[in-house]
DNA sequence: GTCTATACTTCGATAGAC
DNA sequence: GTCTATCGAAGTATAGAC
């Protein structure tokens, strides 16, 4: 087993990482990261016993990641729409999307991914509920967050599928919304 | 080429259903199927030319059930909580998320895929703007039509990984959402 | 028109040399 | 730490028998 810093182990996440955004986790086979890590296919083994374990290790390296956006959300003076721009855009939609649909067909790594995704909405219904303080009581803020959550991702599916209906006025609708519970001045 | 009406055409469709919805599209292959159908692999290529045409033949006839239910629907007193009854328990919205996971990871299928998708919006659009009349203007029915269906499929999909933070709170809501639109006495 | 036997490719994974 | 060689299983697809 290889070491924990070994600079072709990082070659390999990288690869992993690239090819989930750009072709789908189905895309992520031993053969194919090995040709592009320039390396040969035993050699992946070697640094993880199972493909599966290589997804994983590419998991726990984005809850790294994904917990510093989340801190620093929580410190934000907005930190809904905080939020709501940590998720809505850009690749982090891409990969969760692409390991919650790995869990989905792969039962190895099923639990692994679920406790994960559980951890991260918990740690964002404990930074909503600061937000919006006694307004839970009629909106609780695990509702909240797995709203922003479901929008966020299944735009960015719609829209890597070409489907153009509808997008838009969803979100304006959050935008409008988020801009009600957290006006500009506080 | 088998014939359009032969028996065991309907049942390597019916095979491949049920595969999709227990253990995900990335089950179903020619072997597989061909085992839980008790034919040969090659059989399924008389009938299917390729596996693409397979999964397709799948998503036209359940094209057809769809409309079926969406027509249902737009006939009800209550059409925008039949909507929301349709998609958002059971089978159909299981069926949805498998095909848009397979359009995202397979190219070949994804145009066609994101066809069909684009259909059922804009008919469930036409329901809704009609059940909604001149609230559409600060309302958009796209995005409503688009909100049930992120929510309806997010739900599921969580729910089947065994994520159960959220889910109840935003059904709730939803409900009561729903119910303002649209009284109980019409 | 219906089905089988078979070919060929790719996959994840292992054993062992260097 | 990295490689070559190889295995068994699964993938899609074609040619041809009934």
């Amino acid at each position: 087993m290889g070491t924990e810093t070994s600079a072709t182990r990082a070659v390999l996440l990288d690869v992993v990482e690239r090819l989930m955004l750009e072709e789908g986790y189905a895309a992520v086979g031993v053969r194919r990261v090995a040709r592009e890590a320039g390396v040969t296919p035993a050699l992946i083994h070697y640094y993880f016993r199972t493909l599966d374990d290589l997804f994983l290790a590419v998991l726990r390296r984005n809850a790294e990641r994904e917990q510093e956006s989340l801190d620093a959300a929580a410190k934000s003076d907005r930190p809904l729409h905080a939020l709501w721009e940590r998720g809505g855009h850009g690749e982090g939609a891409r990969m969760t999307i692409e390991f919650l649909a790995a869990a989905n067909h792969h039962k190895a790594i099923r639990s692994e991914i679920a406790d994960y995704a559980a951890r991260v909405r918990a740690a964002e219904v404990a930074v909503i509920a600061q937000a919006l303080g006694p307004r839970t009581a009629e909106l609780p803020a695990a509702a909240v967050s797995a709203l922003l959550a479901y929008i966020s991702r299944s735009i960015v599916l719609e829209e890597s599928l070409g489907l153009t209906t509808g997008q838009p006025e969803v979100l304006a609708l959050v935008g409008q919304y988020l801009d009600s519970l957290e006006p500009d001045q506080g």
